[in-house]
DNA sequence: ATGAAAGCGCTAACAG
DNA sequence: CTGTTAGCGCTTTCAT
């Protein structure tokens, strides 16, 4: 069915139809209503597909998400999907694996499908070869970036200050006496690269760095198992990601440690998994859902083509639960 | 840039570029090079917007979700998303809440998108408003519900057994010597219904059901402190969900109570909430990811119009930990 | 207030 | 092996 059908049964030119449609003035009263009464008739649905080919417009915008079963990426998703969606913009969703190679195919995709712009969620799409892409097939859409810097001209950044959420939980732990304070990384991205940094400034020579565990519940329990029986000493961990603290904090009570008493953990994010865990984890709070917000606001104004801040920046807040 | 372009500067027509683009046999190979030289030096990319005009096919399907920050959702999305798209099909992921006019607006939405296809997760989808908007709008396209009955002709339904998977729990605490078993419930959906079944159905006049719990931790967490300090001879918990589960266990460890000692719980689903639990969490698996790709497949051949089987149901397994 | 006609970027049928 | 033509369903001038 087609507004040609519609034009048909109401006696008028499918011009007319599309006015109606598309609540047009200078239509008669009269006409509005007949055709109204016909397209509801027929439950008619435009064909977005049609009118995008016109409009140059497609009315849908790309979400590219490492692994949307990531709990935070999830809750930036459902945010941004929310909010796009009230101002009549469907969301793709993409999911690339940490893969460049895999982002960059998912970005030619999306300018195949004529998205009128897009979100990447996570630092690990600040690389080179998304930088390309986005440059070959996406040049001149409007974009913004969650946590990562691009530093590409169309579009806006918007950034948790993770240097600054670890320094202030391990100048925390050093405040409450802790004396060994130990950094347990999973991945190396930008982000937790910062993390990394940040915890360095506030421990300086004292600093100990776990690199490489698992981005996982089981790869924090390994790490902080081993690290602990490697240095008795340790009193204090924090986490790149509350996921890890989760395991990091099985790990200590199987060793038969005190939580906060002998050991103390941060985790990072303050994600849902913060008050799951058991005890409660204390746990660095990037934000991420008012990043998220800003960043389908930040793509609705670029997308009316008003001026946006290209970058901002939330300052995390430290929340203190039972594990500290 | 269209293939009117790279025809010019190829010296062809855009039915060759097409040709070419679509590696459509019977081109000379001399002009294919000729014309895929072009097509690189310029990244070209195709507009799915008019390729799906003319061929009456978006390569587009929908996602429908309730809230895809729930954790088993998001898995499910992940599964479908990636598997359509390693077929060529991106996904439109929607999130309608629980409320069936948001779900009966969705299914609009994807009918004006010209979607090819398209998935309902959850039971909650198994409703009245569901079924008309989807005769109205998206009446003859193929579509897959996970976990949940429409009866509808052209759809097929992947089910998971939720009244065998509580049956099978209540059974299991009913061996192990267990004398006052609950069955905490949140929300009235479908599946939650005939889990409650399944449990009434192993416990018969005993049967405590508590119902209306929030669907969350701390609704879990409440529920269960009330029915404990209620009913002190209580030994045994199954939910509807996992996560009510988490607040479950947190709240009888407030109470000193010795888990599974003095007293047992089962979450539902197996969800990876159920191993950081701690102490872990026993649930019903009720093989929902299985059930994801299952879904994709199943809609991958509707799409290719192969016949299918218009249901399939997976059973229920118990995975014991450190609760029961 | 309304209609005719052109065109968005692509594919397919038909010729040659 | 390749080009011409028509048309997918819509919107938008430009007339009237």
């Amino acid at each position: 069915m087609t507004i040609y059908d519609i034009a048909e049964e109401a006696g008028v030119s499918a011009a007319t139809v599309s006015r109606v449609i598309n609540d047009r003035p200078g239509i008669k009263e009269s006409t509005r209503i007949k055709v109204r009464e016909i397209l509801a008739k027929y439950d008619f649905s435009v064909s977005a597909q049609a009118r995008g080919l016109v409009n140059r417009s497609s009315m849908m915008i790309g979400i590219l998400i490492s692994d949307i079963r990531n709990l935070h990426y999830s809750e930036g998703a459902y945010i941004i999907e929310r909010k796009m969606l009230s101002s009549g913009y469907c969301s793709i969703i993409m999911n690339t694996g940490s893969d460049p190679s895999q982002m960059a195919s998912s970005i030619k995709s999306l300018s195949e499908r004529r998205v009128d712009g897009f979100i990447l969620i996570g630092s690990a799409f600040a690389n080179a070869l998304v930088k390309e892409a986005i440059s070959k097939y996406l040049g001149e859409l409007p974009f913004v970036i969650e946590n990562g810097r691009l530093g590409m001209p169309g579009s806006a950044e918007i950034l948790a200050d993770d240097r600054k959420g670890a320094f202030d939980a391990a100048s925390y732990l050093i405040e409450r006496g802790k004396k060994r304070i130990a950094f347990i990384n999973s991945s190396s991205t930008p982000s937790n690269m910062l993390k990394i940094e940040g915890y360095k400034q506030a421990l300086g020579e004292r600093a100990i760095i776990v690199d490489g565990a698992e981005d996982s519940y089981e790869g924090g329990y390994e790490a902080t198992r081993r690290l602990l029986s490697e240095d008795q000493d340790i009193d204090g961990i924090i986490y790149a990601v509350d996921i890890l603290a989760l395991g990091g904090v099985r790990a200590a009570l199987d060793l038969g440690l005190d939580i906060p008493g002998r050991l103390s953990l941060i985790g990072f994010d303050n994600s849902p998994y913060s008050f799951i865990s058991n005890p409660k984890l204390s746990s660095i709070d990037s934000r991420l859902n008012e990043l998220s917000e800003k960043c389908a606001d930040v793509l609705l104004r670029m997308l009316k083509k008003e001026e946006v801040e290209k970058e901002i920046v939330f300052p995390p807040l430290l929340v203190l639960r039972e594990t500290t």
